[in-house]
RNA sequence: GGAGACGUGGCCGAGAGGUCGAAGGCACUCCCCUGCUAAGGGAGCAUGCGCGCUAAAACGUGCAUCGAGGGUUCGAAUCCCUCCGUCUCCGCCA
């Protein structure tokens, strides 16, 4: 959320900005919002301050067991106009809120500009495409063929967009997602914590994912009053929200948390995207990283984590490359963002793994998440997050990447300790019957 | 799932329709006192927003906020309703 000082002050400034992410914003209206509302809700303070005032003598006459009827009739006066007052500010103030609910973050100077991601900016490339002597498989055809990758049985047992894995795979699975809590944890300082994998409306409004972007998510119904619960899409949300409402004592900054889970998306508005293989499903994990900062400490804590993400390809010697997404491929909370993309052989490409963002207040202001500054004051932090990694996308480069002729899969070395210290996986097991 | 109790400032905790944004304590900040071991005295100390002043603050003033939202009332922390949550007992259970 934009901070409502900001849109009164610099309007101009701030509706340029945010034309910039491609779809500029009709604020024409808002000048007249504004300043309706400033008349208004002055007004309504005014006759508060005066009720306020008559109620505070009715209760001193009363306390002297004197006669009130005089002002209680003064007080009656005032009633029909306050109440309309009242009402019509509760109206305006809630447009307001809903104009600032829905508007993005601006994105940060640094940011290139740029209609979609073909505006996208390569900042680094890390890793040199293997030069393949045989025909290069995907992942599909390389996990079905060893019988480890099975989307026929996952369309059955759930839908589209699911996967069953088997075997190696699954523990390929696990041993990436353990692999990379234990580096984060043992090597980039991040508290390791477990979250719940379903949440409540207002911690998506929080990190941002809702009011505008509620078809994304999976919604669980539950009894007649109570309030439904969500799906995560990402660990981002849980994690992030712990500090939601929350005035964090000076020495606590920063935070820096490490989440895996599971992560669930309805891909509403992909249909037809990547439909083959494990890269867009309803269902996959996810390491998160999280950090919250002093505001001065952003741009820095930003770049420190994507080199966290960035590690982990490095150590899977998966070649990838850095992109900065340009202001009309940016999210809708994020101030910047790094896409890390690694290199699928298969699709003769790089495909993102990887986001790393600031969100600077952004977030922070829906949250309420504060610390208390050098002058004891609370103050908004800044949050980022960044994935690190996409755990079944890393799965499918590393399938890819580490394919052989024979149609096995060498595991990268760092990997090797949680795969019980197997070098690859090839053998057939658990065929389909 | 059943029955009961409860939700107040950074923390603990009083308040039970009127001058309450809220006693008292702890913590914290500043000042004074004090040559010692978590000593004493004084002052300050919630958040958001509006308006004024300002380069910006500080400051002044007003409004709102006592889990959240609604209601009753001239007036609600206090009464009523709904929701969220916590605790205790019973039942059930991975």
């Amino acid at each position: 959320m934009l901070d409502i000082q900001l849109l009164r002050s610099q309007l101009d400034s701030v509706a340029q900005r945010l034309a910039s992410r491609g779809k500029p914003i009709d604020f024409s209206g808002f000048t007249a919002l504004e300043a309706e509302r400033k008349t208004l809700q002055t007004r309504t303070q005014e006759l508060q301050n005066q009720r306020n005032t008559l109620s505070r003598q009715i209760g001193m006459l009363k306390g002297k067991g004197e006669d009130a009827s005089a002002v209680l009739a003064q007080v009656a006066e005032l009633k029909s106009e306050l109440e309309a007052a009242e009402a019509r500010l509760g109206e305006l103030l809630g447009q307001f809120n809903a104009i600032l609910a829905a508007l993005p973050n601006l994105p940060h100077e640094s940011v290139p500009v740029g209609s979609d991601e073909s505006g996208n900016l390569e900042q680094k490339r890390w890793g040199t495409p293997r030069a393949f002597d045989f025909p290069v498989q995907d992942h599909v055809d390389l996990g079905e063929a060893l019988g480890l990758l099975d989307f026929a049985t996952a369309t059955k047992i759930a839908g589209a967009r699911f996967a069953v894995m088997k075997g190696p795979f699954s523990r390929l699975h696990r041993a990436l997602a353990q692999f990379m809590l234990d580096t984060h944890t043992a090597e980039h300082g991040y508290t390791e914590v477990y979250t719940p994998y379903l949440v409540n409306a207002d911690s998506l409004f929080g990190t941002g994912q809702l009011p505008k972007f509620e078809e994304d998510l999976f919604k669980v119904p539950r009894g007649e009053d109570a309030q439904p619960l969500y799906l995560i899409p990402t660990a981002e949300v849980p994690v992030t929200n712990i500090v939601r409402d929350e005035i964090l004592a000076a020495g606590t900054l920063p935070l820096k948390l490490v989440c895996h889970t599971p992560c669930f998306r309805s891909e509403a508005g992909s249909a037809g995207r990547d439909t083959r293989g494990m890269i867009r499903q309803h269902q996959f994990d996810k390491v998160e990283l999280v950090q919250i900062v002093h505001p001065e400490k952003s741009w820095e804590a930003h770049e420190e984590l994507t080199r966290h993400a960035e590690a982990i390809l490095e150590k899977l010697e998966l070649p990838y490359r850095r992109m900065t997404l340009c202001t009309g491929d940016l999210g809708f909370s994020a101030a910047k963002t790094y896409d890390l993309e690694v290199w699928l052989p298969a699709q003769n490409t790089y495909r993102e793994i990887s986001s790393c963002s600031n969100f600077e207040a952004f977030q922070a202001r829906r949250l309420q998440a504060r610390f208390r500054n050098e002058k004891n004051k609370p103050e908004l932090v800044h949050t980022l997050n960044g994935s690190a990694l996409a755990v079944g996308r890393t799965l499918v480069a590393i399938v890819e990447n580490y394919q052989n002729a024979d149609g096995s899969i060498t595991i990268p070395a760092v990997l090797r300790p949680y795969m019980g210290g197997a070098g690859s996986i090839g053998a057939k097991i658990g065929a389909k019957a």
